[in-house]
DNA sequence: TATTATACCTAGCAACTCCAGGTATAAAGC
DNA sequence: GCTTTATACCTGGAGTTGCTAGGTATAATA
């Protein structure tokens, strides 16, 4: 079950946007959410997390907070935001459109 | 219905294989080819194209044979190997293991 | 006291797509 | 006859993004 970087590369944004719209998150839970309910699957590397959620928030999809705990150690929690919504939906029907156009080429349609 | 670049990125070796193994083709056949079963979707660049083939060939995965036309002209038809046909089976499963996974994250189950 | 877990970050390499350009012949339009 | 389009191959360099490997710091555990 070696996960295929090629095949993640192309849908990690996405997933971000999924998970944090479903609700607010930092970015070291995000890691360890993604690798719980995959099963262990997913494994993202910080080297690959923190940058996206840079990226992701630069572009307006998301924002980040810092919040202080009790113990005084802050962390960034991240919010999607209006945009962030609007790309999810976006990238949902590129993802249909991305495995129509698969299934055709698989399985051709006769011609 | 913009085609989303990365998650053609990952897939699109896969894809070549796949086509290839159907019927053996040439370089210029595989972009035409792919545009029309696609409906338009997939639009392989030759820049893009012809080093995945080359890559292809170098993994072993396909072999190309030049072949003369008629005219005289040459064109490389690529046919799939044994090892290729391997491959396209393990993508297969990569595959479905991805798609599984992607499921657990934006349908967590309960937990 | 040492290790592990938590929590953030960046620099540089590697992989792959695309743009832009190059080469060359055949077919079609004017 | 000449020009454009289609056919058919190719490469170099830029851009995007994941990963490795490293850094910083505190809290909990062994």
């Amino acid at each position: 079950m070696t996960p295929k970087r090629e095949l993640i590369k192309g849908s990690s944004s996405s997933l971000l946007l999924c998970l944090i719209e479903q609700q607010p998150m930092y970015g070291y839970q995000i890691i360890k959410e993604m690798e719980s309910r995959s099963q262990g699957y997913f494994n993202f590397k910080e080297g690959t997390l923190y940058p996206a959620l840079h990226r992701l928030e630069k572009a307006g999809l998301i924002t980040g907070q810092w919040q202080m705990l009790p113990n005084g150690r802050p962390r960034r929690y991240y919010y999607i935001t209006t945009r962030g919504e609007a790309k999810i939906a976006a990238e949902r029907v590129q993802w249909q459109d991305f495995l129509t156009a698969i299934r055709l080429i698989i399985k051709p349609a006769s011609t």
